[in-house]
DNA sequence: CGACGAAGGTGGACGCGTCAACCATCGAGG
DNA sequence: CCTCGATGGTTGACGCGTCCACCTTCGTCG
């Protein structure tokens, strides 16, 4: 192995910037949804993942794949809103290793109550100081550095 | 209130784009960290922040300013590190309730041992994929984000 | 049909973060 | 000197995520 080739000064900034961005979001956007909603950033993950479907129905295993949860994790979690009455189980006739989950009209209301404020919450931090070409430059950078996440999976 | 402003098509795309960058290099970090070197992200940046000072010692207080963790989580992840060598905990004289924290040869050499790869993967992933006027473009961004996080704090 | 490996989902143990209560100490004002 | 609020740090309870063992069911191959 060759020197290690350690950061400039300009990317160390880049970089210092960019975790920062990340930590302080999240938190806000916890913060912020809790106190509107009593909803966790994942409630609402799962919440919006089972919105996009039609019917509102989803097997365990895709949700799981959808938002990149392992099983265990989903298992729990679900467990959990299933208590507080945001989704139901449903038992699947063609498999029966397997489950549905749906959204309850709980659910529903949770997710229509939160939506807006959180939306307005990403616009008001993050969209409304950028402009348009800085959007698209953004979401270059990303998607070049998600294909090299990618490539270089071992 | 007004009607809500949803996202547009861009913005969306951005969004998506930037929360799964942020999942996914995380993971990256962590998985690679602690397989080469044992140590977690957590435990990176205390190390790094105490070996950033001169000494190698610095106030449980400053540490945790330097660091934005709440003071009782700092106390734990401390008392871990401190169970596994990586640290030690020295009395502070000036002031009874406080304590130091330095950094012990053996977590100097743990950092030592993980820094190199982990600035490779960054480099790798994160930069050797943009040009600089995409470092900087980058920055920008991150740094008016992080200015309308601060402004917009209740 | 019967065996067997793979897939869907659950549950327990453990590590970690947060919140709130707590204790000791400090320092400013009377 | 004494009181009292503020500060530094620890601890316990709880929620959440991961890892791993486990159970059931499925599908395939003989």
């Amino acid at each position: 192995m060759g020197q290690t080739r350690w950061l400039d000064e300009e990317q160390q900034q880049a970089w210092r910037a960019w975790l920062d961005v990340n930590t302080q979001m999240f938190a806000r956007m916890s913060r912020e949804l809790q106190a509107s909603s009593g909803l966790s950033i994942q409630d609402y993950d799962v919440l919006v993942a089972l919105t996009d479907v039609t019917g509102g129905s989803v097997r365990m295993r895709d949700l799981g794949v959808a938002l990149q949860w392992e099983k265990s994790r989903l298992s729990k979690h679900l467990a959990r809103m299933i208590a507080r009455g945001l989704v139901a189980r449903r038992d699947c006739a063609d498999d029966r290793r397997g489950a549905f989950v749906e959204i309850t009209e709980e659910g529903v209301a949770a997710i229509q109550g939160a939506a807006p404020d959180h939306a307005e919450l990403v616009r008001e931090v993050f969209f409304d100081g950028l402009n348009g070409e800085q959007v698209r430059e953004l979401t270059t950078i990303c998607r070049v550095v998600l294909d090299r996440l990618d490539a270089t999976d071992r």
